[in-house]
DNA sequence: TATTTACCTACTATGTCAATAGGTAAAAAG
DNA sequence: CTTTTTACCTATTGACATAGTAGGTAAATA
């Protein structure tokens, strides 16, 4: 399941996408808009500058800004960066000790299937491809 | 992120499609081929036997078998029912209160999509098309 | 120098996951 | 009718993740 980090990690991506002026963006005025905690959003935007999502500026007239276009970021970057995998199960998740069932198990292709779809599906979508998307009502 | 709860299910219907000889297995046994510990796996039979998925008999020559044919069971409707959902976002968990923002919402329509991918992939496979697929190292 | 902003460390409440422990009830075999 | 085998039941636990909150420091502009 999707946690609040990745979902709320693309809300801000599209909310600086479609409020770009040029300038940097106060986490002030996303955290309004978007209605979520401004402290919460602190601690995300903390790793988006860290993964090279974002870049952030110190002092009056700072804030965030993206560092490309939109339609240079997939979906799937901005999950995986955000949720530290993309993985659906756990033995999936690239880890040191693989699973010593692994040649044995009969569900292995099942979650192997499924993964490649989540990956495919994910890595297909670009940021451009949501902005401007909600407001229909 | 697919848990043991639905993984161990999965894993535990194949093996009683496997070695299905008209009577009831033992827990004992499933749990010795599965390599899953006995007192954890009982938590999860318990609750497939009441989701109708599988019968349980108590006593000498007691044990679990299936009650339907493996091409009956649907891989999703296991999931769903060990999991509890198989929504991939909160947001899209059948809840009391629906998201306020919803309507407004630009990742909304991602979601569910990707929900419907999800929900399509699992529903479309079958207990049977799972069992004699490891074993091939 | 004051204000605005990002950035930093630490803490916390709640819940879920993956089990474990120890018992009771049921059914068949002897 | 007693023993054995099995499912079934209640309770507890340790570890970890999630979704935040609290309060401070550093940087940049006006």
């Amino acid at each position: 399941m999707i946690s609040t980090r990745g979902r709320y990690a693309i809300r801000v991506m599209i909310d600086l996408a479609e409020n770009d002026n040029g300038s940097y963006i106060p986490l002030k005025d996303i955290a309004a808009r978007q209605e979520i905690s401004k402290k919460y959003l602190e601690i995300i935007l903390k790793d988006m500058v860290a993964g090279n999502l974002v870049v952030g500026a110190s002092g009056k007239g700072g804030g965030y800004k993206l560092c490309r276009k939109p339609e240079e970021y997939t979906v799937g970057e901005i999950l995986e960066l955000m949720e530290g995998t993309l993985a659906t199960v756990a033995c999936l998740e690239g880890r040191a000790i693989p699973c010593p069932r692994a040649s044995v198990c009969e569900t292995l292709p099942l979650w192997e299937e499924y993964d490649k779809l989540t990956h495919d599906f994910f890595y297909s979508k670009y940021l451009s491809d949501l902005v401007n998307k909600g407001e229909t009502k």
